[in-house]
DNA sequence: CTTGATTTTCAGAAAATACTGAAAATTCAG
DNA sequence: CTGAATTTTCAGTATTTTCTGAAAATCAAG
């Protein structure tokens, strides 16, 4: 990994936060990388930077791609593939909220819902579902205020 | 696990996000069957209902304080400790919230600020840090705005 | 078409993480 | 103190996840 110090240091302190937030380390990396990158790189310069396998950068992009993370460039006279992130930060955290939605949230949210119309058998049924009654609120709580707070706009936000 | 269905479904659901939020599994699944169970439960119960050996149990449950999550609970005339999760969900959240961003937020501000302090050495680095100082802007927006809304108790939140 | 450039897939190797049983440590009632 | 009950630790094993190289697939220029 050959880049400069200041970018090899942010690369890896995301590799280690994604791999706490259940995003595996070279995920993290590679789009680090591309977060800081001044223009979009291709597969080969990923895996040359980061000291990864063509291979591996070609599974963490196909990643990153699933997650909507990544936009795809292409150049003139040229066959390769160019990525790049979002310049606004706003933007991706908007994206990664929505894709964590779509694939963690909602359907805990049915499975809560599943639950809450059961007829409880017990004493424990009752006070566990009570309790899921609960966390389901508290879910639907945040997503719908997190929806209202997508409305607004980087500029509106700034404004507390 | 020989657990009523909806506790049974209920664990093995948050056991599966744990693992995708960077949570091991075990450590989510005791955290679910404590938070919908009506009694606090000591360990040989919880390895018990989850077919979890003492030990890793005993991991999973120190894990969880570490977290400041489970609340220890002694019965008179029972030298065993028994465990409970908060009941309020908010709370919870709270607690999570904090703890994350001890473990994980504040290190990532301090990185990012020391970055801003180096002298850029090439055009790179110039735009590098400008991507640094746009992340680091952003994540001090959302603390703050979380240190607010903690502020409010439940009730306030829940008139959105 | 054919060919070379590029990307993807995938089986197996390597690495990281989780789990266990046995032993050690702690705790507390007597 | 002593010793039974309980919890913790930890070295080794098992499982899961990640990563790789080789091969297959795709692509587009000629």
């Amino acid at each position: 990994m050959k880049l400069p110090p200041l970018t090899q240091r942010f690369v890896l302190h995301f590799g280690e936060m994604g791999s706490r937030w259940g995003i595996n380390r070279t995920v993290g990396q590679i789009y680090a990388l591309l977060y800081v990158s001044a223009q979009p790189l291709n597969a080969d310069e990923i895996g040359e930077a980061l000291a990864f396998s063509r291979s591996n950068v070609s599974m963490g992009l196909k990643e990153l791609q699933s997650w909507n993370l990544v936009r795809l460039i292409h150049r003139p006279n040229d066959r390769r593939e160019y990525f790049q992130a979002p310049e606004d930060v706003w933007a991706i955290f908007r994206t990664l909220a929505n894709e964590r939605r779509k694939r963690e949230v909602d359907p805990t949210l049915s499975m809560l819902r599943e639950a809450l119309m059961e007829q409880p058998g017990t004493a424990e049924d009752v006070h566990a579902q009570e309790r899921m009654k609960q966390m389901h609120q508290f879910i639907e709580l945040m997503t719908n205020w997190l929806d209202d707070v997508q409305k607004m706009d980087s500029e509106t936000l700034a404004s507390l």
